[in-house]
DNA sequence: CTTTTATATGAACATCTGTTCAGTATGAAG
DNA sequence: CTTCATACTGAACAGATGTTCATATAAAAG
């Protein structure tokens, strides 16, 4: 796929665009109409081109079979390669307050995106919020809390203080653990002996709104 | 979908296989070649039929834009709840540069998390750099981009300007597109008559380093 | 300078393809 | 029996479509 001339991925972008719009892939004279070329052949030219670089495929001689090559192929899993999370209510990122968790359906993970082996105790948790925006972590993202590792310095965690959940940065200070939010507008929060970790986030998913 | 006979029933069923196996639509003659009709005629009169019942749409004399229409059946348990995306090499987040793409590898990701009816182009891509950290992307972050949709002011695009690939807001100021760096450290980019949007950032996926 | 490459024009050909016309056969409905 | 709908054959036309040939220009490479 290297080597492509600015107007020969124009048109291999044409092709893929009309392809999945309508599903239906334009003729070599739709391709030259729609870049103002005078002549078919000039359109054939670059289609030829993507063809030689192995960008396109066609059925010679057939009208509209113009395809996009396509790069397979999921290896097949043999392990189950997705787990399913649970999701409870928002937490507040900014203040804690009562953690009262309701699920709230579910969600499939890959496992290689999760990095670790899931356990029963792996949760997802809707963030609200913007005490987290300096770790890029916004409001309505869902973060998956694994419980059973240990923090390490930098990572965000869900921590229960006073018995309230909260979502800050786990850092150490003269071997003390010490969470810090991540927006100035919040205050540092320093717990001492109350501290409990509920878990490490080792994923964050984003949807578009 | 009513009053369709047997062999109606069965073409539309061919032509619906075709178009969702190879994303190419039968031809008349093809369809008769199928079915063993020794004319094309045969097959004509049941798309005709079918048309007329309104099971299929294509444009008029053009070649292969039989389309079946669409209705809405969300059989929700064969609907795979689950696809595979392939990734491709990092993107930079700030400069543009030749986006030179190689497969990384794919990730499955849950439709619903999705939030969109994946196509053929649907892709993750690396991000690299720093220049969206004002949107809460950052260095390492994996962004899922979809092609076949329409950005909305507001939305991170992938956009190919000049060929180059790069990941930006996409803004419209007086109806003109618009990208814009979510870090003060790069210029704004508003592109002209070059402005190719790639695809649209429909998913977020961040795992702990 | 010459050669190569990318790009485009213009004409032309062979075939593919949608479409139409005319005719045959079967079975159900009236 | 007649009528009508469904199903198919066979031939043919007109336009759509992939493909090729010859030619030209500009830029880059050597």
């Amino acid at each position: 796929m290297k080597g492509l001339s600015k107007r020969q991925s124009h048109v291999l972008n044409f092709i893929q665009e009309k392809q999945d719009a309508a599903g239906i892939t334009p003729t070599i004279r739709e391709i030259a109409e729609h870049f103002g070329f005078n002549s078919p052949n000039a359109a054939w030219l670059h289609v030829q081109a993507l063809r030689d670089k192995g960008c396109l495929t066609s059925l010679p001689g057939r009208a509209r079979t113009l395809q996009a090559t396509r790069l397979e192929a999921p290896k097949t899993a043999s392990r189950p390669r997705v787990v399913s999370i649970p999701i409870y209510g928002a937490i507040p990122a900014g203040f804690p307050t009562e953690g009262a968790q309701e699920e709230e359906g579910c969600v499939l993970i890959d496992v290689e995106t999760l990095g670790v082996k899931p356990t029963a105790r792996t949760f997802g948790l809707k963030v609200r919020g913007d005490s987290m925006v300096g770790r890029g972590i916004l409001d309505g993202d869902l973060v998956v809390i694994e419980h059973g590792i240990q923090p390490r310095p930098g990572d965000v965690v869900a921590a229960l203080i006073d018995g309230e959940v909260t979502l800050k940065t786990y850092l150490l200070q003269r071997g003390k653990p010490f969470l810090r939010a991540e927006n100035p507008r919040y205050p540092n929060l320093i717990p001492k002996e109350e501290l409990q970790i509920q878990g490490v986030m080792v994923t964050l998913i984003r949807k578009r709104k």
